[in-house]
DNA sequence: AAAATATTTAATCAAATGATTAAATATTTT
DNA sequence: AAAATATTTAATCATTTGATTAAATATTTT
């Protein structure tokens, strides 16, 4: 066998293919992506494509579930840290979020579009209910303003960090250049844990 | 020239198919939509597609200005009402956002992935920066908070409003089911306004 | 009713596109 | 080095899909 140069070149090889399809994919979409666009991404053959892979279709369930992770991993440490107040996790939440999608600017409305598009693809559907219900971020939620139903509490945090980003081509060009656009969201990196606070705090 | 007749089920005809090119366009998007589908959803011949609307392009570019005018339309009218104070716009904006995604809430997350996909489709991107820049809204919103940056201040009222729907697929299952979903929608009309008051009267 | 015009259909085309194959090249093992 | 295995490529296939065509049917005008 070929082993320990297969191992070199395959992860080369195969991770390039990875790469160009997470970079087509998320740019164009399943349908609007073509197996010859990752291909040369990749500068590969075509033929490798599906070498390694099979298929476009399970080449985009790789994909698509590492961006699902990309997208929705953040959350899951942070709402479950012991150590952290309730404070301390919407900055640290909002820092992480913008941080993230400052780099990865398309990934939501890509992760979102298709999941419209296939709703099965959301594996853990029910579990996901229980992870946040019983997460120490929804304990402490509870804890301090009863009277907050959490999945609101949530839908605004998750809106005013994520919604800039899957709203960027519509509201940049209102906003000004991409520059401004970057200054917006890294003034928003202060701004939205204080906005969510006056929620908690308001009588 | 058969005039009558023809207009008459020029209309319906045409009309149906684009309801049809409305419906599959929107759920799967442009490039997972085939002209097929949309003809077998009109319930007529492939062909009579492309006799009235010449290429599946063209009749997308139809429909996008519909879907683009039916997202943003609702904003200027409010946006520019002198007779109305800037509580009561929150308050407008919000509710007729929000009956409007009850009945369409697929549409967000289609508008939003297609000018991803071609931002030359924003036909007025300068126009409507002037636009919204000299808005009685933000001239009111100015005149209250000087300090408040509006495009922040936007951006929460549309992340508010407008995220929900572009994450339904996500946070729906989550949630509990579409009734469950569609109460909190409803709630969200009154609390939104609310917390965007939160922002506009904190010190 | 006849002629002209508009609408609709079935059949077909041509290009795009996902996938395969068989052969060539490179790498590893023996 | 020889054999075995892994990687890569060019060429090709088969299906899908947007679009067209020519003929049939319906409608309107004269």
């Amino acid at each position: 066998m070929a082993k320990a140069k297969k191992e070199a070149l395959d992860l080369s090889t195969e991770e390039k293919i990875k790469e160009a399809a997470s970079i087509v994919f998320t740019k164009k979409g399943y349908g609007n992506a073509r197996t010859r666009d990752i291909a040369e991404e990749a500068g590969i053959n075509l033929a490798l494509l599906n070498y390694y892979f099979r298929s476009k279709e399970k080449l985009f369930q790789i994909i698509m579930a590492e961006r699902i992770d990309k997208l929705f991993g953040v959350l899951g440490p942070i709402l479950n840290d012991g150590s952290t107040t309730l404070d301390e996790k919407l900055e640290k939440i909002t820092e992480s979020y913008i941080n993230m999608l400052l780099e990865h600017p398309d990934l939501p409305i890509f992760v979102l579009s298709e999941i419209r598009n296939n709703p099965e693809q959301l594996s853990n559907r029910f579990q996901a209910r229980r992870n946040l219900t019983e997460s120490v971020f929804i304990k402490q939620l509870i804890e301090r303003r009863s009277d907050i139903n959490p999945f609101h509490f949530l839908m605004n945090l998750l809106g005013m960090n994520l919604f800039p980003f899957v709203a960027k081509p519509v509201l940049q060009p209102i906003v000004g250049n991409e520059e401004a656009y970057r200054q917006l969201m890294e003034q928003r990196k202060k701004l939205v844990p204080v906005w969510m606070k006056l929620m908690l705090d308001h009588t």
